[in-house]
DNA sequence: TCTGGGGTCCTAGGACCC
DNA sequence: TCTGGGGTCCTAGGACCC
């Protein structure tokens, strides 16, 4: 039997909660994101604001330039968060195989429920209709035997759309595509493909396996051979047995005093830590991200022999590698701080950090965190997002 | 145009081991 | 006395996605 996979998105979700929650903007172009004038960029923007020629990802200047009379709003992840798990929560009723993949995103596998929900289509559209009517928002809706296909379906018809690939159209739908519509082939690898004078689906269906491995290395070479075949290429891994956690600021003015640097390694040292206790995780390895004026980007690790416990010694650590690549006066545009190879702390390793340990760390951190960044006077992130009274930029 | 912040995965080279 | 092959861990960089 044929795999039924649903792919679900919210469309222009930011932007569509702002709506919801305002009436007044409806029909306007909505742009959620940073503040124009400062360094930043679009979060997500409705519709109108894409006739304009705004996109997300955009520099927020561009998009002001682009669009000066939109109606530019700051993000409020906690509001788009409540709103994501309400929407998450009807989704999950259907299946118990359901992958929530982004905050507007989910893949449902709703194999053989044709007797239960009818058949797929009719199921699609009963699933817009639950999530407009309960909670108000609009959602494109791809379905296909894979969930790579599911989702090139939801982009296809969009937005407020549903769309099916049928079984054995596959290759016939992929036909319909440009090669940047394929997941998984961005900027970079659309330019390699042009110099190799690739220019179509259909194109790139001419090369053998072997050629497209040794041309665009293995991975993306299989990857692309099986995409455009329709043949199921998983790339939303089931398990993840390690992950990454990590926080980063970019700085207004680009900075190179050397304790103000430090202070914000601390501040971000601080975040990275209590995220970490938070999840009752732990982590031998810690990286800095540093980016110049110029936009170059390095990245330093190191690996520990025990586990990072605190946050002085994360700091301390975090510090040390900054020391290690900065010169101590080339302008810096954006510090980060992270810990990787993070994994669910093992209680029989480490009988020390039972529960109520981690649990009395994680106050002590976040006691700490909440009277140094009073007393910084810097702006974070989180308090910031947490800020739901400011509704509007500018006036 | 002047480029956020949070992630995941891949590649490639070196160290080290058997 | 000029040098294998496989495996794993680590670092750095890069592409991509939401």
């Amino acid at each position: 039997m044929n795999s039924v996979i649903f792919h679900i998105d919210l469309d222009a979700f930011y932007a569509s909660v702002e709506k919801l929650d305002n009436p007044k903007l409806a029909g306007k172009p909505v742009i959620v994101g940073a503040r124009p004038g400062t360094r930043g960029v679009v979060s997500a923007c409705s519709y109108e604001a894409r006739e304009f020629g705004v996109r997300s990802a955009m520099p927020i200047s561009e998009a002001h330039r682009k669009c000066p009379n939109g109606i530019f709003l700051p993000v409020r992840m906690g509001r788009y968060q409540e709103i994501s798990e309400q929407v998450m929560k009807i989704l999950e009723s259907l299946t118990p195989d359901f992958r929530q993949i982004s905050i507007d995103e989910a893949f449902l596998d709703l194999t053989g429920t044709e007797r239960l929900y009818g058949p797929p289509l009719l199921l699609g559209t009963h699933i817009k209709q639950t999530i407009r009517e309960e909670i108000g928002l609009a959602l494109s809706i791809g379905i296909a035997k894979s969930k790579y296909l599911a989702k090139l379906a939801s982009e296809f018809d969009k937005p407020d759309g549903l769309y099916m690939i049928d079984p054995g159209n596959e290759e016939e739908f992929l036909g319909k595509l440009s090669l940047k519509d394929l997941w998984g082939v961005g900027k970079k690898t659309l330019e390699r493909l042009t110099e190799l004078n690739i220019r179509s689906v259909q194109g790139l269906r001419q090369y053998p396996l072997s050629i497209l491995r040794s041309m665009l290395g293995d991975g993306l070479g299989a990857f692309l051979y099986n995409a455009v075949r329709g043949d199921s290429v998983e790339i939303f891994s089931e398990e993840i047995k390690s992950h990454s956690i990590s926080n980063e600021v970019t700085f207004e003015q680009d900075r190179k005093d050397s304790d103000g640097l430090k202070k914000a390694i601390l501040e971000l040292s601080h975040h990275v830590m209590f995220r970490l206790l938070d999840e009752a995780s732990q982590s031998k390895t810690v990286n800095v991200k540093i980016r110049y004026a110029d936009f170059t980007t390095m990245n330093v690790q190191v690996t520990l022999r025990h586990w990072i416990s605190t946050t002085e010694e994360l700091y301390a650590r975090a510090r040390n590698l900054f020391e290690s690549k900065w010169d101590g006066h080339t302008p810096i545009r954006l510090i980060g701080v992270g810990l990787s190879n993070v994994t669910k702390a093992d209680i029989t390793e480490q009988p020390e950090l039972f529960t109520s340990e981690l649990d009395r760390r994680k106050k002590v951190e976040e006691a700490v965190f909440k009277i140094k960044s009073k007393m910084s006077g810097v702006k974070l992130t989180k308090a910031s997002l947490m800020n739901t009274k400011e509704d509007r930029y500018g006036e």
